[in-house]
DNA sequence: ATTTAGTTTCTGAAATTACTGAAAGTTATT
DNA sequence: AATAACTTTCAGTAATTTCAGAAACTAAAT
């Protein structure tokens, strides 16, 4: 059960796009192809299908479990596992966004809380500290937003999507409303 | 002018988030090193401050210039090139994550296009699209709206991030007026 | 308790990426 | 047009990352 031409290019392209989306290439591609596959794979259809080796497979299993991106699955009086993506495109998105989050933005996150704590001893770490500061700020809102924004019902976020730069009015419009009050 | 033990542990922290964030550990170093040092400076007293070549260092700022992260500055009367960061924490992280959607997202989305385009002609190859189209959507969605965001002033996109969970209530309070009409 | 069907771990080799230092390039100054 | 003060490029080396394949491990079936 080999891919077709087109879903090989996108299984590849995925590999390519992996080590940017925060995994390696074959990574990327096992994502890719758990996702387009309709039934659950075993490993050794995995590595067949990208011509890899079974460790190789077997580790690629285990990084996306610990993204949360795949799950197991058994068939009953068969003990090989089959694998397949934990949820929908968007559990999975979410789940790689929250990982990165937290690979990308809480160790500096708390890094600068450290820092900040310290009280700046010359003129160099004051401005150095100011600066961090904006970051440390920006950093906090970012992530607090995007927790705000998961914890919306999906229609609200489709709505909230929708609306696009309409949201500029809205706010304007929830501004003079609560001003009045 | 070397940096005091709490900046430099900054600096080192920006190299290791730096490959993280899209570039490697020697220019994080940098456009960390940049950020926190309040005067503009030359590429060799960059190359002094990390212990590294010059000629990196020359890279790094060719790499730098690339994400519209530094710019030149020039004191009269010196020829040497002075760097410094091209805005403000804000823009800064603006313009990273421009670069990224470039980097990560927009390849994809032309891929799926592409794919899309076409005739499914098996059945795997329909689930597949299915899933392409998944991801298309949520891809298009997600580029869409971060560009309607940065269309918004300062100022609202300020309020809308205080606003946090509220911005649930306020949609439907939109809902609610303009249903009315 | 052996065999069998499967998964995981680990080592060293291969591929990729980053870095240095020297050479070449550029531009102002004399 | 020579020199001086810089910057950039690039070839080779160093460091890191990725991977295959073998060995170790686990658990069910006989």
């Amino acid at each position: 059960m080999s891919l077709s031409e087109k879903n090989f290019a996108f299984v590849m392209h995925c590999g390519e796009m992996g080590s940017r989306w925060g995994f390696n290439r074959t990574i990327g591609q096992m994502c890719g192809l758990l996702i387009i596959t309709k039934e659950p794979m075993t490993a050794n259809e995995i590595a067949d299908s990208l011509s890899i080796s079974r460790g190789n497979v077997s580790m690629g299993i285990k990084e996306l479990q610990s993204w949360q991106l795949i799950k197991v699955h058994h068939k009953p009086g068969d003990r090989k596992e089959y694998y397949a993506p934990a949820g929908g495109i968007w559990d999975m998105a979410n789940r790689v966004f929250e990982e990165r989050k937290k690979r990308e933005i809480e160790p500096t996150l708390s890094l600068l809380r450290d820092n900040l704590l310290d009280e700046a001893s010359n003129d160099d770490e004051l401005y150095a500290q100011k600066q961090m500061g904006e970051i440390h700020n920006l950093l906090e809102t970012v992530t607090k937003w995007s927790s705000e924004l998961q914890r919306l019902t999906p229609e609200q976020l489709n709505k909230l999507m929708k609306l696009g730069s309409g949201i500029g009015k809205v706010i304007d419009l929830k501004d003079k409303i609560f001003k009045k009050e």
